[in-house]
DNA sequence: GTTCCGATGTACT
DNA sequence: GTACATCGGAACG
């Protein structure tokens, strides 16, 4: 076998389960988009059913690929200025994703850092709108395939140590508790 | 360390 | 008009 086409088939195993399984299995996996990238160390689920999700009252233009393929990429503008970076969960439920919240930055870090002006090396990727940026991930990407180029997904070597507690910035359905993160990592974009 | 605030696309009332 | 899965900078302690 050549070297990545097995990956492709982890990416739909990992993907068809449920938000909150895919969520907490993406933990530990590296995330690259054009060769950059670093391990995911942090991790929120939305299905359909969750009022904060915004495939929550069905689809629209801008929330189309959370309805389309699973292991597809959904990117949204938040706040009018940030993107964010989704994978597409759940085939027997659609609608559902996982937001991908922070990364620790291992691949291309001089081009990440030049992206994010400089900044230091946990900033880089520790919040969803931060690793869009460092990435280069912005709304051409909505509905890619992450198993195809630009993006790449590796799975890790072992499964890692994954805590979880209550989503950010969230005002409906916060006290659900689909935020997952690598134990221990610096580079999440807040503390458990 | 903390809190406050402005930037502004998209969905919704 | 308001709310929002955010960030960075200013002001303050």
């Amino acid at each position: 076998m050549a070297a990545e086409p097995g990956s492709s088939v982890a990416v739909q195993r990992l993907m068809s389960q449920s938000a909150e399984m895919a969520a907490r299995g993406l933990i530990g996996w590296t995330l690259l988009v054009d060769g950059v990238g670093g391990v995911i160390v942090e991790t929120e689920a939305y299905d359909a059913g969750d009022p904060a999700s915004h495939s929550f009252g069905g689809p629209t233009k801008r929330n189309a690929a959370m309805f389309g393929p699973v292991g597809h990429a959904y990117v949204y503008r938040i706040y009018g200025l940030h993107w964010c970076l989704n994978a597409v969960v759940d085939a027997a439920s659609a609608g559902s994703a996982v937001l991908i919240r922070a990364l620790a930055p291992t691949q291309g870090i001089e081009i990440m850092s030049a992206r994010r002006r400089g900044l230091p090396l946990r900033d880089l990727c520790a919040g969803p709108g931060r690793l869009c940026e460092a990435l280069g991930v912005a709304g051409a990407l909505d509905g890619a395939s992450l198993s195809e180029p630009p993006f790449s997904l590796i799975p890790p070597a072992s499964d890692p140590p994954v805590i979880c507690g209550v989503r950010i910035g969230i005002t409906k359905g916060a006290e659900t508790p689909w935020r997952f993160g690598l134990s221990g990592s610096p580079f999440l974009s807040r503390k458990f």
